[in-house]
DNA sequence: GAAGATAGTGTTATAATATAACAAATTATT
DNA sequence: AATAATTTGTTATATTATAACACTATCTTC
């Protein structure tokens, strides 16, 4: 069964504080080594504290990037994920777009099945890349 | 400058041909093992190869599995891709939709700039997965 | 609140994926 | 042939991720 109050342990709130206080997305080994002065010491207790988090939707892994960053609580749709990614500095964030999400969640293949959740990555050029 | 004809090198050939092959993505490593008899031996030989491969759009990288597929000849835009996956097999399709490419390539963000390209990660349940 | 079930932790070791660096060989251009 | 550029072969190592196992904490049901 669940926890209870459906609460994060320990190990997950002090892995999804650090990538939330981050503004890019922040690769495993780089939480790990930032939360090791709160006890985390090894690469396992990083990967549960993301799974968990990436299950309960408060995390998403970039692919592209095999990095992670918070959810930004826009998440329009619950199974699918849509990102704008920087080719040069690789910031990222997640697109809100009603009409964009509605397209995918709705999209068929061939014999008209519906997917069951999608990973889209748009790569571009930030602003203050840009510039 | 380049190889005068443009053509593909023995390697390059090599890994094409076998990824060709393969009716799934495949792996960076099982690449190597598969065409170590045809001279290849380290990985950095796969690797280059697959990153001339992709450059010139024979190969693409499935990011979310880590794993290479012939392109099918079909990519619609040469700026994105589109591919649907089975969560259960892995087994792999490029997606050609006229509809859904021109979606993605007309795409702005929130500053009306377009993006310079895409991938887009479907998943499902293929058909043998399902029955 | 004790017994059993479930989930989370700490730890060590190792697997899987990918690149750096450099010397030698090949191919293209002059 | 001399030069330049690319590709190759090779060794070593960096980076990303998981297996396995003993232990602890929490939840559920009685």
């Amino acid at each position: 069964m669940k926890n209870k109050k459906n609460e994060l342990t320990k190990n997950q709130k002090i892995v999804l504080d650090f990538i939330q206080k981050s503004n890019k997305p922040v690769k495993a080994y780089s939480i790990l080594s930032n939360v090791s002065k709160k006890g985390l010491k090894a690469p396992p207790q990083v990967y549960r504290a993301l799974e968990k988090l990436i299950e309960v939707g408060e995390v998403h892994k970039i692919e592209s990037l095999n990095s992670f960053v918070a959810c930004n609580s826009k998440c329009i749709e619950p199974n699918g994920t849509i990102f704008s990614i920087c080719k040069s500095c690789d910031q990222t964030t997640e697109v809100s777009n009603a009409d964009l999400a509605k397209f995918l969640s709705d999209f068929k293949d061939m014999n008209g099945t519906q997917f069951s959740g999608f990973n889209l990555e748009l790569f571009g050029t930030c602003k203050s890349c840009k510039t």
